[in-house]
DNA sequence: TTATACTGTCATGTT
DNA sequence: CGAACATGACAGTAT
């Protein structure tokens, strides 16, 4: 059995409800057998395994995405849940993901290292609905997928057994499975396993989070648990005696679709709205169904305020998000925050009870965001617009564009080591992430053609550097070297982030190390200026060597960038005209076969029709005596002069000897 | 996780 | 001889 984790791109990437795939390889069970979870959108084109080897089902393939458009077997991004429905509803609606954490921790996971969507969780998306949780320092994912799992998987085995302790209609789902565990001998293992893991987990989570969890969350998660244990007033009853809210629920709820309403239940009416949502008001519950359908980010979903609506731009919900954090003296240690220790505290007290089990949901998912919020509620204090700290907490390049924008006071030098050119990297680290410790001393110590539009904000460095002080920013993702370049924050720092935004993105890595070292010409024109013309102008310009190296360097690369897209045309063009020639050329040979066919054919008919004639014509003939002529000692030959004569047969067979010695004596 | 396509870059040979 | 060009190989990224 094996999960499907989600994967691609996960920086920046806002985290959507849908439905993850996994494939029951066994060979003796053909098919598959569907999880659930949650994803990152950039993963859902390839939920459907893209990959042959990792499922028996090998209806999608991994394909190009120019070429999967053509490809009818390939079902369309918009279509997954459907496809999903087309799987059959028991198996989405008893999805076990405990079963397969057991797995995990039992081969070693139980360190901390990535589990079902663990991978993810470390670019910070998807992070964890397995969690992460056992890493989470601080006991910050207290609220663990083990936790629920030991029931969960006795459950597993009991099923059939405990039908109540199932959802309404789980039964049948469950007997399923669990006859597919069984068959795939899976399931005495997930149980025995399971408890054993769960009693170690038990042992060494219990008292980290009970260090962690703070007495509101405490007093929220036992209200719950009492309530949810009754079995009164929860619409459906959770994995029987473990009766907390686990993640493994809300999968069954969130991976559930509304349709398949759970014998008559439907997601809607589940009692997540009580626990989750119970504490804000009412209108801002979660409509899962339309989560589902559309794709409704959680982190919305959760951080709704009572008048709000699902918001998709990223903007509104920063400044949304943002709110209730203002509430909150800022974390003493930032490094807490910064890593999901104790990501409740930034809620308000009120919503922190009620919002416990989306807390620990959403706190497992994305831990990402969490920082993000953090940073800008931190920023909000520190005076900075939370709108530029968030662009540049989400710009990727802000390091580079930092430090390429404002004023420096030096940086330090990256050569390569192969050749000469300076902000060398990106053949080891591409592009967009590449550090580009590009060699500043020659911009800042030489003369540049435009002094004056240089600003060197010292007021700027120290209101960084205040920052620095007071908060220890963890700006890794993005500026790896912005501890030693000190860049401008007030002043320019709006127009500084404009520029980074809408201008820098895009700019290659030569567009930016001439930037940077503030080379007065493009490099598109650098690239394509004649000769001379380069020549003249390298003499016309006071440039320092650095600058001038670099200005040849962006030249080479920039031509043969060229070159290599010219020879890769050519060869593409030349592989398409060779296909096309091999094309031609098996056309002409199926017509000159189909010719060939035919003459053979005409051919045939003509001797066909001239043996009939043959016969025809010595069935006519008469002796002298009026008997017919016998064919096989009479022959019929052409003279010459058009004449047809009857000759006996040994005659006309050395007649045709003579005619073809003569014939052969002519050539 | 793996396969594949794409792209930039470098080294080297050719024009 | 140097510049431009061509191309194989490699590495990184995206899908």
């Amino acid at each position: 059995m094996k999960l499907l984790k989600p994967w691609g791109k996960a920086g920046g990437d806002l985290l959507h409800l849908t439905v993850l795939l996994s494939l029951d390889e066994a060979p003796h069970r053909p098919g598959p057998w569907v999880w659930t979870g949650f994803a990152p959108a950039a993963a859902r084109p390839y939920a459907l395994s893209p990959f042959p080897a990792w499922g028996s089902w090998g209806r999608a393939r991994q394909l190009h995405p120019k070429s999967r458009e053509h490809d009818p077997a390939v079902p369309p991004e918009g279509h997954l849940l459907r496809e999903v429905r087309a799987l059959g509803a028991p198996f989405i609606r008893r999805t076990r993901v405990d079963a397969w954490l057991v797995h995990s921790v039992a081969d070693g996971d139980a360190d901390g290292a990535p589990g079902l969507f663990g991978a993810a969780s470390a670019g910070g998306v998807g992070a964890s609905v397995d969690g992460d949780s056992h890493a989470a320092p601080g006991g910050g994912g207290d609220l663990r997928l083990a936790r629920s799992s030991p029931v969960a998987a006795g459950e597993e085995e009991k099923a059939p057994a405990e039908p109540t302790a199932q959802v309404p209609d789980a039964g049948g789902g469950a007997s399923q499975e669990n006859d597919l565990l069984r068959e795939k001998g899976e399931a005495v293992d997930c149980g025995s396993q399971h408890q054993e893991d769960e009693a170690k987990a038990s042992a060494q989570e219990r008292p980290r989070q009970q260090k962690t969890a703070d007495g509101n969350r405490a007093a929220a998660k036992a209200a719950w648990e009492a309530e949810a244990g009754s079995g009164s007033g929860s619409e459906i009853q959770l994995n029987g005696a473990d009766t907390s809210l686990s993640l493994e629920d809300l999968f069954q709820l969130l991976s559930s679709q509304p349709e398949y309403s759970l014998e008559g239940t439907s997601l809607e009416d589940i009692s997540l709205q009580d626990n989750i949502s119970d504490g804000m008001n009412s209108p801002a519950h979660i409509d899962f169904s339309q989560a589902l359908s559309h794709d409704v980010n959680l982190h919305e979903a959760m951080l709704l305020y009572p008048n709000s609506t699902f918001r998709r731009d990223p903007t509104s919900r920063t400044s949304q998000a943002q709110e209730p954090f203002l509430q909150f003296s800022p974390p003493t240690n930032p490094e807490q925050t910064f890593h999901g220790t104790n990501l409740t505290r930034l809620l308000p007290v009120d919503n922190q009870m009620r919002n416990l089990t989306s807390q620990d949901l959403l706190h497992d998912l994305d831990i990402t965001m969490f920082d993000e919020i953090n940073l800008t509620s931190l920023a909000i204090e520190e005076g900075f617009n939370p709108v530029e700290i968030s662009q540049l907490f989400e710009e990727p390049d802000s390091d580079s564009d930092l430090s390429l924008n404002s004023s420096h006071n030096s940086t330090s030098v990256s050569k390569s080591s192969s050749s000469h050119s300076v902000c060398e990297g990106a053949t080891g680290s591409n592009s967009d992430p590449e550090p580009l410790s590009c060699d500043l001393e020659g911009a800042v110590g030489g003369y540049y053609p435009e002094p004056s539009k240089f600003h060197h904000t010292d007021h700027g460095d120290l209101a960084f550097q205040h920052v620095l002080h007071n908060h220890t920013y963890h700006f890794q993702p993005c500026a790896p070297e912005s501890t030693s370049v000190p860049f401008s924050w007030s002043g320019t720092s709006q127009k500084m982030s404009k520029c980074t935004d809408d201008t820098d993105r895009n700019l290659s890595r030569d567009e930016r190390c001439a930037k940077a070292l503030r080379i007065p010409f493009s490099v598109d024109e650098i690239v394509r200026m004649p000769v001379d013309s380069f020549n003249s102008m390298l003499s016309r310009h006071y440039l320092t060597d650095l600058q001038v190296s670099l200005i040849r360097d962006i030249r080479r690369r920039g031509k043969n960038k060229v070159a290599a897209q010219n020879c890769r045309k050519r060869k593409l063009d030349i592989i398409l005209n060779l296909e096309d020639d091999v094309c031609n050329l098996q056309a002409k040979k199926e017509t000159l076969e189909s010719e060939r066919a035919q003459c053979s054919k005409a051919i045939n008919m003509m001797r066909q029709k001239l043996h009939d004639l043959y016969h025809d014509v010595f069935s006519r003939l008469r002796d002298d005596q009026g008997r017919p002529v016998n064919p096989n000692q009479f022959a019929l030959q052409c003279s010459h002069d058009g004449s047809v004569l009857i000759v006996p047969k040994e005659l006309a067979a050395s007649g045709h000897k003579k005619e073809n010695q003569k014939g052969k004596r002519k050539k």
